[in-house]
DNA sequence: CGACACATGTAACACGTTACATGATTTG
DNA sequence: CAAATCATGTAACGTGTTACATGTGTCG
């Protein structure tokens, strides 16, 4: 529930309508993030529902409907703040998936995605370091974490396709071995996985 | 629907039943995202709801029942391997969201949740590299490009965790500027990041 | 007036995910 | 026989997401 905890996170700071918080979120998040206004409040009624918020007046004057965090919400988004997201099993990207899935098809095939996804890569990366050059240096400090975050990612995407066509090519060298549709041994590796 | 479109992908190889497209995920994944039964089960009926796969012959005598993509499975598999992945906005990835929401509260406490994320992150990033280490070379080609995946990963966000911590520091050197609940106007980056 | 921005909300759907139920077959 | 494994499936829930409906106020 990254969104609503997002939600809760800026109402921690001041009580706030529903169109402020769509607001704020995608003020802070530089607009990379839209926040379906819809979305706000399905969210809104969801963190009601579990107690992690109150509605204030029932319809401000002006129509406006004042949000507010409860202790139980403040002690969820503390847990939230503390606890590492990294754990439990990596989250499936889709791009990887996709290329879990080609490595067991033609190799040209593969070489031809892994190609188009780094152009596409290489392209958003340089978008996102054009932006960040022009970002004024008192930027909001959320806005430049986020922008970090894409363009180390976006740097680590490109790298590992590169990796990712290395080993296709020397795959490709070499006739692949016999691993069509084997048994679908689950490889001991998985143990080792486990036991992080 | 990567999941969906996963599957179509292990069936465009040849047709199989339930079970065994759940075995094939994992083990090409290498056990690393572990793929509930019912949801193979639940995903194929969609996928056939929609025209992307058939049902060979209800029941076989061992109680499996095949699935077979059709055509228009084989089409939508190949946009799906054609089209690059990164379009679109960003995935809302947890963990940058959460250091957004922490970057406009008190540094004290934004060192930490980055320090406790770092932590972890080396912590994952050491797991991996162990693995890999002892992964035979003739490995599944998918399973390796996962697992680079994860350590590039990995990788940067633990570079990506300093940068932020870095900037925190500096921001803390000098008093921050009175960002606090602003107009919450979205800054004018927005519209570079919109032409990407 | 008409258009636009502000503000709230609901209905509906997609997808992932889990818990549970059922039956057949194998094996100690 | 009992337990485990194989194999299929369903009901239900959580979250994200969109499309739509409604009403108010403002401004050219």
């Amino acid at each position: 529930m990254s969104v609503g905890m997002s939600l809760l996170a800026i109402l921690d700071e001041a009580p706030t309508y529903g169109l402020r918080l769509k607001n704020e979120f995608e003020a802070r998040t530089g607009g990379v993030w839209p926040l379906n206004v819809g979305q706000v409040y399905t969210t809104l009624g969801r963190l009601q529902r579990d107690g992690l918020l109150n509605v204030r007046n029932e319809e401000d004057a002006e129509g406006q409907k004042f949000y507010e965090i409860t202790n139980k919400g403040r002690g969820l988004l503390g847990d939230w703040f503390e606890e590492p997201s990294g754990g439990g099993t990596p989250s499936r990207e889709e791009l990887v998936l996709k290329l879990v899935m080609v490595a067991s098809r033609a190799s040209v095939e593969g070489v031809r995605v892994i190609q188009a996804e780094r152009r596409q890569a290489v392209e958003l990366l340089q978008g996102y370091t054009r932006i960040k050059r022009d970002v004024p240096t008192d930027a909001d400090l959320g806005w430049l974490f986020l922008l970090d975050s894409l363009i180390f990612q976006a740097e680590a995407r490109v790298r590992w396709l590169d990796a990712c066509e290395a080993r296709l090519q020397a795959t490709h060298t070499r006739p692949p071995a016999d691993t069509a549709m084997s048994a679908a041994e689950v490889p001991d590796t998985k143990n080792a996985w486990m036991s992080l």
